[in-house]
DNA sequence: TCCTATATTGAACCTCGTTCAAATGGAGGC
DNA sequence: GCCTCCATTTGAACGAGGTTCAATATAGGA
């Protein structure tokens, strides 16, 4: 049975998670303040170093949550998709990607911004969340290269991932020179359509 | 003829760059500090602010040093190539890339980590950098897939440096879960062979 | 040489993340 | 119900960092 100051924590918890999710989605990661954290959820600043070690594992958990609609979001791209060729599903889930991230574009951002370098432990979550997209991947990358060896599918599956997330990331840096939605559309169709041809 | 004051300041900004560009490619962006500068430089904090408007311009004048070596070095991997076919120019090209990223990881980083939205100035000179590598990896491009629209060219081009980027990216990722180098040098030479098969 | 406009300086300001001594509050015993 | 003791919470204080600006020093001309 919990204790009251067990609840107490978990509850403070979730709300620091809730609260922080909304300032990292509407302002991203930088605009996450220790200060300003305490003032919204009306508690001491103290109190967050009491439910977290730090900001960064703060940030570590909302990325969690981001992660898993992120997955979500692509597998619901193909899950419909059971007779399309594989090719198309490659292109399906490539878009659904660009999606998510020019839908929530900060909260994005911070999954790749957040410094992995402190304190050198990387949630094993973190890889286990990317291991699920590619999964979804290897399917069509597999039917289509049958003549790769299964160490390069692996290698194929990897390096497409991190095509499109390349093509999205620098796509959609800065409004300035962001390039139009329909373009990044474009080079992860082209670039997707090259395999298996 | 440059006045006294004039010289100094000019001194001064080559040795801040000098010094600062020793900074960045020993320990990164994040450890460039103004207090530590102008220690190095022998000068005071407030001198720095007499010749960069603040620390964000000394960075991107840096990573204008950086950016011209990179160029350099792609362009010299590809100008001994001449008779070779354009799928090998294109490999050759990323595989020149990711020797700069790995040989100089933290001025690399730089370039890709400075904050862009600060003064929503981008300097022109930004862009026309990676116009100078694009310009690069046109031609093997237009060679391989004359099929395509100068549109779709300019695509491709663009898309395959991105995919390129994103999987030095994510590759050189945190020491823990980086990828061997030649995983790296594997996911790129697979991705740009499926190029006009 | 002296004088004034210009340039330089660095202490002080502000904003952060993080800490820890002091205040608070809960739970068990009487 | 009340008291005591220990865990919990608090928020002022610390240290680090970028940036500013009144005070100081220095050109450069008369």
């Amino acid at each position: 049975m919990p204790s009251k100051t067990e609840t107490r924590r978990e509850n403070l918890r979730q709300r620091l998670i809730e609260l922080g999710e909304a300032v990292i989605t509407e302002q991203g990661l930088p605009a996450l303040k220790a200060r300003s954290l305490a003032v919204e959820a009306g508690c001491s600043v103290g109190a967050i170093y009491n439910v977290f070690p730090d900001l960064h594992h703060l940030a570590l958990a909302i990325n969690g949550r981001t992660f898993k609609r992120l997955g979500e979001q692509v597998a619901g791209a193909v899950s419909a998709l059971t007779d399309t060729p594989a090719c198309e599903r490659l292109v399906a889930m490539g878009l659904a990607y660009l999606d998510f991230a020019s839908e929530n574009t900060a909260a994005w951002t911070a999954l790749f911004e957040i410094d992995m370098a402190v304190g050198e432990e990387i949630p094993h979550w973190y890889m286990a969340a990317l291991e699920v997209l590619f999964d979804h991947i290897r399917r069509p990358v597999a039917e289509l290269r049958p003549d790769l060896s299964p160490e390069d599918v692996e290698f194929l599956v990897r390096g497409l991932f991190s095509s499109v997330h390349g093509i999205v990331w620098l796509g959609l840096q800065k409004r300035i020179s962001a390039v139009p939605r329909h373009e990044i559309s474009r080079m992860i169709t082209l670039i997707l359509s090259e395999i298996g041809e």
